[in-house]
DNA sequence: TAAATAAATATGACCGGTCGTATTTATTTA
DNA sequence: TAAATAAATACGACCGGTCATATTTATTTA
């Protein structure tokens, strides 16, 4: 395998459970030596893929970003004339998704928001960058939907969608410490299923 | 000073400066010695004290929490035939505090809980118990206004109080990264100037 | 009541480990 | 061989936690 093969190959592989150890243990319960065994990177390699520990994890956070991004994409662009039911549909996967990792983790946005939101410059950035492209892309599904008339439109879908992020992290969080999916579930219905109907 | 009571007043003192340090830096961004040497407490007073760090952090939830329920409390006593807004006057109250702190910290129960909600077993039962506290409370409120027929009958008061409490969450990570108090407004005017509404 | 003893609390030096990072050495590539 | 990259090692700071000892308070005894 050639050198810069295999630097693409380390770096995909310290992002991946940089996303995995992050999210599980959060920022500062993660030290660099536990990614970098579970991925076989010494740990004077490490600083030649990125500058810091906050740099990693800026960077970490759009990794983890970007899957969530096409899933929704993908559930919009095959939701021919029901796109309330692909936003419907992405977020039920999600919950399955959670369900099987027994509600451990969450969102990893969310979770860096708290721990970090306001103390680290950097990584502050990345995260509004990030919640920002995810609740464009679901404003974009809900003025969709309002054109299909399945949405109500005496409320904008940036607002909507705005609400429909900020709930779901809340739901998160009570998921994880109740160990339930009632509350995520409980968020899609009241504002899917209810609150943003016609 | 005799020593119970100033065993007392480094008690309280410790717990003070816990709620302060853990809300801006978090659980594992903060360390014993920053807190001890903020109350002037010698590292192994703080045994004496508390079992663990584990067991001071499950403490610090229940005494950050005490201070919030006295305030809604309060304002629910005082609010004659009007509970619902005086829900709305609590919070207005306390998005005045945040705007006063820069957006800084947020509330440490959703930061706790993105942090450590699933890994300390501990500190999950406090979170338990102290949310259990707030949106119990909430839902007296919102079962009184429904009483007073300023809230719809047709959702049970515990699923909004749920709602409430999982989206003040959510707006408040989302007022960290983007230092606005936009977020917040926006929950409560969503929820209680909207969809709570008769 | 005074002295002697026991119990409780306070303390700071210190433990083994781990932290993130810098520097130095080795290896690869051009 | 020169330049670039990877890897090994070293570093001081800090982590949560322990422990023997010192000091204060409570209890018992005379």
């Amino acid at each position: 395998m050639s050198k810069s093969i295999k630097k693409e190959f380390n770096r995909e592989n310290l992002l991946n459970q940089g996303v995995n150890l992050f999210m599980n243990q959060g920022y500062h319960g993660t030290g660099l030596q536990e990614i970098l065994d579970a991925v076989n990177v010494p740990k004077g390699s490490f600083y030649n893929y990125f500058g810091s520990k906050e740099d990693f994890g800026a960077d970490v956070i759009q990794h983890y970003t970007e899957p969530f991004i096409m899933q929704l994409t993908a559930h919009l662009n095959n939701s021919g004339a029901d796109a309330l039911g692909a936003i419907r549909c992405y977020f039920d996967e999600l919950i399955v998704e959670l369900e099987k990792n027994e509600f451990k983790g969450g969102c990893l946005l969310g979770n860096f928001m708290g721990e970090m939101g306001d103390t680290s410059e950097v990584c502050q950035k990345s995260l509004q960058s990030a919640v920002k492209r995810y609740r464009d892309l679901l404003q974009l599904g809900l003025i969709k939907a309002q054109q299909q008339g399945t949405v109500r439109l005496d409320k904008s879908a940036e607002e909507m969608a705005d609400l429909l992020v900020n709930t779901w992290q809340g739901a998160l969080l009570r998921m994880k410490i109740e160990k339930s999916s009632a509350p995520i579930k409980q968020c899609c219905q009241d504002l899917l299923g209810d609150y943003f109907r016609v």
